[in-house]
DNA sequence: ATCGGTACCTGCACGC
DNA sequence: TGCGTGCAGGTACCGA
């Protein structure tokens, strides 16, 4: 999440952990949102405040940084990629709590700073699951990613399915599979297609996976025009009403009536993760 | 090779 | 009231 004001935005009914997991669209709209401040901007220095954050040698990484004009701004899955005039690659992963802030002042959980020429961009991130890898090329955890999301085809996604074994919510949250989806879309994209969380691959009909496939376009889609509409002017950019309702139809749901059939949604754990279905539009 | 489980980390909910 | 405990999860890593 782009965020201006950050204690504001973390008293926001813990809106950061409760829907606020950086997925692929949250990283999507946050690189839309840098795209247009930071091309062109020189790096001055960079200062990390905690040792966890770096993704290596902390001085050397600031060294390399120092002087460095950034190029564009991208994304693959859910890193970050800040693309330099020497042509390394930032990498940023906001792992389960980052966020960014651009030109606010250091609180109790920035990470790590960044001062350009003009402007500042601060990395927050309670937890410290997020990483910030410098390379010059794509790093190893991104090269090894499988297809977006968002792009792979409905035949490229069955095919891949087919090669795989495990249950259907491991694979869905497997970045080598298919790069984008976290805990919430993985539960939300299944209940769209109706497939239980347990079922193996080989069981689906392609009449299903197709379902699936386009489950999860439509979701990251639809996710992406709420955030994008809200952060359009991401400066504040601490509100997006509509956001979250629309994303939790089983997500942290438990107990609560399917919006479809109305029976009380399941939770199970899969794959060590809280897993969200309703028993009824999604049986086995 | 592939899969499942665990560690990392810390704010919060909960119970005694 | 205050403290301890468990939970949340993206990814790396380990062992089977």
């Amino acid at each position: 999440m782009l965020i201006e004001s950050y204690p504001n935005t973390f008293a926001r009914v813990g809106a950061l952990y409760a829907g606020g997991l950086p997925e692929l669209p949250e990283v999507e709209t946050i690189a839309r949102a840098l795209s247009r401040c930071l091309p062109g901007r020189r790096i001055r220095r960079v200062h990390f405040l905690s040792e966890r954050a770096p993704a290596g040698c902390p001085h050397e990484i600031a060294s390399r940084l120092r002087a460095r004009r950034i190029t564009r701004v991208g994304r693959r899955g859910k890193f970050l990629l800040l693309e330099l005039d020497d042509g390394d690659v930032l990498a940023i992963h906001l792992g389960m709590t980052g966020s960014l802030r651009w030109r606010g002042a250091p609180g109790p959980h920035t990470r790590a700073v960044f001062d350009l020429d003009d402007g500042r961009l601060l990395f927050d991130d309670p937890r410290q699951f997020g990483r910030i890898e410098l390379s010059n090329n794509p790093p190893a955890r991104v090269a090894r990613l499988g297809p977006e999301a968002l792009e792979i085809s409905a035949h490229e996604f069955e095919r891949r399915l087919h090669q795989r074994r495990g249950r259907m919510k491991a694979l869905l949250l497997d970045q080598c599979f298919l790069a984008g989806l976290g805990n919430i879309y993985a539960d939300e994209a299944l209940f769209r297609a109706r497939i239980h969380p347990l079922t193996r691959p080989s069981k689906l009909s392609a009449d299903r996976i197709r379902r699936l496939h386009r489950a999860i376009r439509d979701l990251l889609r639809e996710a992406i025009a709420a955030g994008g509409s809200s952060v359009s002017d991401y400066v504040d950019a601490d509100g997006r009403p509509g956001f979250f309702q629309f994303a939790h139809r089983v997500y942290r749901r438990t107990g609560l009536p399917c919006a479809n059939c109305g029976a009380r949604i399941r939770r199970i754990v899969v794959a060590g993760r809280g897993t969200h279905y309703c028993p009824r539009c999604q049986r086995p």
